[in-house]
DNA sequence: ACAAGTACTTACCCCAAAGTATGTATCATG
DNA sequence: CATGATACATACTTTGGGGTAAGTACTTGT
């Protein structure tokens, strides 16, 4: 503790985070709100920019080409450009991108159980549940 | 596509984002830096706020308590207090919080391989598996 | 009477992520 | 020669998460 406030605390508690704790590195790679859905994309195949651009529609051009720089520097993802007459690049998963399929079908799981409602009222077998909407 | 750019976007999106894909949904609930620290502590046993504080040193009250309230809503934890004399708060995993360790797991899992640089040129080799759920 | 401990609450600030908008380079086509 | 398509780049603004610091309510110990 103690924290002596040098500047930038936020960044300083980033490290500390990141260094102590797998799942905090984890979301420093894919915690942005695009990457998860970047991925899910390619994740089902090679896909050119313009690709993703229209398989998302709600995402700004700044932000995809963003992340997907991020992903690269990341080493989640490869960028393949063809030094042709109209640009024409791909991008798709490395190694450790598509190692992160596991985690992505955990949080999947997950997510469909919990928002089926599969943990509501089971196991906790002694739940007031005090739920104050 | 258009964006009528009516107020907020960024919370519009988030919904987007949440309603089409289970890991933003995830995110949402343990996207925090410090919600996983708090839940992997938790899932080692039940604790009182000011053990949890010990045990995260770096944390600030503030953001303990404001994430232990939203862990709380968002039915992760389950908090107990007892109407005793100096204040006795008791939190602890309810079953989505419990069902959430296999995540965790899988996440530490790929951040020890990542960070031991396993997929570096290793290449999964035969990953097919393109999950669509 | 006052400090100390527990479990918070609240007001205020800062910064980085997310969003808006516009510009760039290249060539093809009308 | 202006428009459109592709794949970006960049200046500027907003927003909200996270941080700092201080206060509250209650009681026990000295």
């Amino acid at each position: 503790m103690a924290a002596v406030k040098e500047q930038s605390t936020i960044q300083a508690n980033k490290r500390i985070a990141q260094a102590e704790c797998p799942v905090t590195y984890v979301m420093e790679k894919i915690g942005g709100y695009w990457k998860p859905i970047i991925l899910y994309h390619l994740a089902a195949g090679d896909k050119r920019y313009s690709e993703l651009k229209k398989a998302i529609p709600a995402i700004t051009e700044k932000m995809l080409i963003q992340h997907l720089k991020q992903l690269e520097q990341d080493n989640l993802v490869i960028r393949e450009a063809r030094p042709v007459v109209p640009p024409y690049v791909t991008y798709r998963l490395t190694a450790a991108g598509h190692g992160l399929q596991p985690v992505i079908r955990a949080m999947a799981e997950w997510a469909f159980k919990d928002i089926k409602g599969s943990f509501k009222e089971k196991a906790t077998r002694k739940s007031k549940a005090a739920i104050a909407a």
